[in-house]
DNA sequence: TAGAGATATAGAAATGTATCTATATGATGT
DNA sequence: ACATCATATAGATACATTTCTATATCTCTA
């Protein structure tokens, strides 16, 4: 199993980040959005699940003003789970 | 996300286990095999990742004499990561 | 440029996971 | 029944991750 996918695995391995990532499917979202729905977590842990999301390359960030807009990045998990399921079959 | 899904991926998460996993790609492995080549690993510690392992439905075992052997399950792989991938793209 | 809003970083505490040694359990052959 | 081999479990320790509070950084506006 090769280095990256093991990383995009752990990034995957953890309940607010899985939900973090459905919040991202369709639209991209501020730190601030994402916040607001979890209120029982502080700013600063969801900040830093959002790096490890984006050092993993499963989500993409751009800021606008004193926003961060936070987005899935589909291509590189598609790729990523499609190149995984691949090798299990050949 | 789904809560089986998650725990799939923790199971992923361990380079040691994703060892395992690939070591079990082509035939089913007893535990004394895996354990031959994680020469640097004790053996409780193998057992341990295998009920991980086991636990996410990732593998299956069966006992043979003494010998448990472990196989991959490439089916409940396989429909896992489909099913994730299906879900992103609709 | 001072103040306020949005996000990131630092550092510490709490929690979780991996790993080890020792030992228990299960199976086989004598 | 006993000794032995293969694997699993218990319990302790080490290590890693998550989470928090406090604070720094960046950006806009007055």
């Amino acid at each position: 199993m090769l280095d990256n996918e093991v990383i995009v695995f752990k990034a995957l391995a953890d309940n607010i980040r899985a939900d973090i990532l459905e919040m991202l499917e369709d639209e991209e979202k501020t730190v601030s959005d994402i916040c607001r729905i979890f209120s029982q977590v502080s700013q600063p842990t969801i900040s830093h699940h959002l790096q490890i999301l984006r050092r993993s390359s499963l989500v993409r960030s751009r800021r606008a003003g004193k926003m961060v807009f936070y987005s899935l990045n589909k291509r590189a998990l598609r790729r990523i789970m499609e190149d995984f399921l691949e090798r299990l079959d050949s």
